[in-house]
DNA sequence: AATGATGCCAACCGCCTCCAT
DNA sequence: GATGGAGGCGGTTGGCATCAT
């Protein structure tokens, strides 16, 4: 079955964003909150489609986000979870709460995709990170990797909003979610874990050295 | 300074899953 | 159980910015 698209109406706006339209969404979920969508076109007026006003929401608008200038840290995760999960950026972007699904994906497919392939040949092999041994195998590792490991020490601490977003974002002062950055004692997560730890915390190169050695024990 | 090439990122498209009926 | 609608997700693209020549 074909189903048409839903923006394919007429009369729907498509491209960038204004800063009027950007106001009136993060108005409209400030008084009623994230989800029915739907509703979000009819009930403002705005001239966009549900999907359109979600992405806006969840890639752009959502408080708490961080753009740009990804952390040699950040770098790391994202790169040990796209080898252990795939392209599953919903999945790796819940481990980085202040990024978003679609920011991961295009600094992986811009940056990290070049940066591994530059790096690869020096290491003589294949760059695959073996799954940790602390975590069960599952059918489902996706879901169950996020269930057992959460890792919000890994997380990085707010810092500066670098958008243009900022001005939004100074509209919800009050309704301000922080992302949790609790302290607790959390499961270990392998060499990744131990190279955040490390002095050579600060390259790549570090995290495949060691991911080469897990490898080659292996 | 002009122009073409390349990089980057916001947003769109289409498929999939979930849930209500 | 079948169907259809809504939301979620990953792949892709269009357009602007920057770099190289």
């Amino acid at each position: 079955m074909v189903r048409p698209p839903c923006c394919d109406k007429v009369g729907v706006k498509k491209g960038p964003w204004t800063p009027e339209e950007d106001i009136i969404l993060v108005s409209y979920i400030q008084e009623h909150g994230p989800g029915n969508w739907r509703s979000i076109p009819t009930n403002t007026g705005l001239m966009r489609c549900s999907k359109s006003c979600r992405l806006r929401w969840t890639n752009y608008l959502r408080p708490g986000i961080k753009r740009g200038n990804f952390t040699p840290r950040e770098e790391g995760i994202i790169i040990h979870l796209q080898a252990m999960l795939g392209n599953k950026w919903a999945a790796i972007a819940s481990y980085l709460p202040q990024r978003t699904d679609n920011d991961i994906k295009n600094y992986w497919n811009t940056h990290l995709k070049k940066k591994l392939k530059k790096l690869q040949p020096t290491m003589g092999q294949n760059y695959t990170i073996p799954l940790d041994s602390t975590l069960p195998m599952h059918d489902n590792i996706q879901e169950k990797v996020v269930e057992n490991t959460p890792l919000p020490n890994l997380c990085l601490h707010p810092s500066t909003y670098a958008s243009s977003a900022e001005n939004i974002s100074k509209l919800l002062e009050g309704d301000e979610r922080k992302p949790s950055m609790d302290s607790e004692e959390h499961p270990p997560f392998s060499y990744l874990e131990k190279w955040l730890l490390e002095e050579n915390s600060g390259s790549i190169e570090g995290l495949m050295e060691m991911s080469s050695s897990a490898n080659s024990a292996t």
